[in-house]
DNA sequence: CGCTGAGTTGACAAGATTCAAGGGCCGTGG
DNA sequence: CCACGGCCCTTGAATCTTGTCAACTCAGCG
């Protein structure tokens, strides 16, 4: 009766979003079991390509992806465009800015989005509720803080097959599949996440595929046989 | 007749120091303008090669360094050591392990260090301080959680570079000298930061040393005419 | 039906790692 | 005081990995 949803169609369950109890201290959400009790301001969504923010732009809002994903981009001087993150349905976006107030990068979409948006938190007030939101905002934040540099370390296999893992992983813990992943980004923006090129991303997914380690048919990639790589260079 | 402080040698005035808005807050402190107030539990200190902290340690205090530098580290499954970051005068350790409450790093003493450490903070009660406090704690985790790949992305010299400036623009945002800077750490460490080679930090230190960018002499590195690698984007 | 853009593949060049050797510094012990 | 060994850093040469450039396939679309 329950069909895992797909990471890219289906919305994620509010059990199951990084937001759901700041949405439920702030009574946005009365609602518990995974129903959506429509939001102020209602589930939003963007087209493809489309910014959720922007790099300047004021940070204020709190932004929770229900369905599609979302790249952040830091466009470097030179022009060159560096993802520093994918997001998938339950993450929460714009937390990272709080501390400037001024966005550091865009939030793109890839493909259809829909997401819920949260006005700004008045933590100044002396309310118990205040506090606890506090409480919840630096957990997720550091949670948040402990990851991303496990991408641009070691070799390129290793990097591929981190990002595969990871995505696979966080997919599960929103209660999607984590065997069956779509990637709806490109293999450039996979490079520019994982700080290499796009023909080593590609060679990298070949190589694994021959392996029989995991299944490639375009974006359509299933993990079969993923082995962290612990640290490797050299094959004997 | 103000000489700037040495970054491995002087403590760093409370005025720099990133925790200093919380001490107050917490009344540890009452003088603002430099001069240290004894806190509570005094100013502790540690040897070289001691642990500020450790990896599954419960994590409840945050730790202020005022003199002497620390480098987070993680042991890999294979025994490889991989540096996360090193801590100058004035950072404050011990937040991003708040979301789990158990420290997920070593954090270990180059050379010797004094510092001040805080009692767990309690953000449960409802007065404006502790709102006013978590607010503060929101802010400095956000402006952590933004850097760190940097020094893992773009060629071994574009890392080199981007680890001195990063080093240099801290160390003089803290009131040291930028210029000047004394390397406690092993090129084996700089490298594990880097996620490069021993032998390839020296050989670009070298190289830079060459062509008059830096002037290396084993540990003491001056900084002379050190151009920023192309994508610079620090994010603010 | 040919254009276009994304992905793949091959050949070569550039860059990083590995292996090996040597130099300098420092503490220990003769 | 000097000799010695250990450790860290540097340097060179061979090798491997990744980047670069170019060609080709394939699917979507006019």
């Amino acid at each position: 009766m329950e069909n895992t949803p797909c990471l890219t169609a289906d919305p994620v369950a509010c059990r199951h979003c990084d937001l759901s109890a700041i949405c439920r201290l702030t009574g946005l959400i009365v609602d518990e079991d995974g129903n959506t009790r429509r939001m102020p301001g209602g589930l939003r969504s963007i087209r493809p390509g489309a910014a959720l923010y922007s790099a300047g732009a004021p940070a204020t809002n709190l932004f929770a992806i229900r369905s599609g994903m979302i790249k952040r981009v830091e466009l470097s001087a030179d022009g060159e465009e560096r993802v520093v993150s994918f997001h998938i349905p339950g993450d929460v976006l714009g937390l990272e800015a709080f501390s400037t107030g001024v966005h550091n990068c865009d939030a793109i979409a890839l493909g259809r989005v829909q997401y819920c948006e949260l006005p700004p938190l008045r933590l100044t007030d002396e309310s118990q509720r205040s506090a606890a939101i506090a409480r919840t905002l630096v957990q997720v934040l550091g949670t948040a803080a402990n990851v991303q540099s496990t991408f641009t370390r070691g070799s390129a296999r290793r990097r591929v097959t981190a990002f595969l893992l990871d995505l696979s992983q966080r997919a599960r813990a929103r209660g999607f599949n984590g065997e069956e992943l779509h990637l709806p980004m490109s293999r450039l923006e996979i490079a520019n996440l994982l700080d290499t090129r796009i023909e080593t991303v590609s060679r990298m997914l070949q190589q694994m595929h021959r392996e029989r380690a995991v299944h490639v048919s375009g974006s359509r990639v299933r993990l079969l046989n993923l082995e962290p790589q612990a640290e490797l260079a050299s094959s004997a």
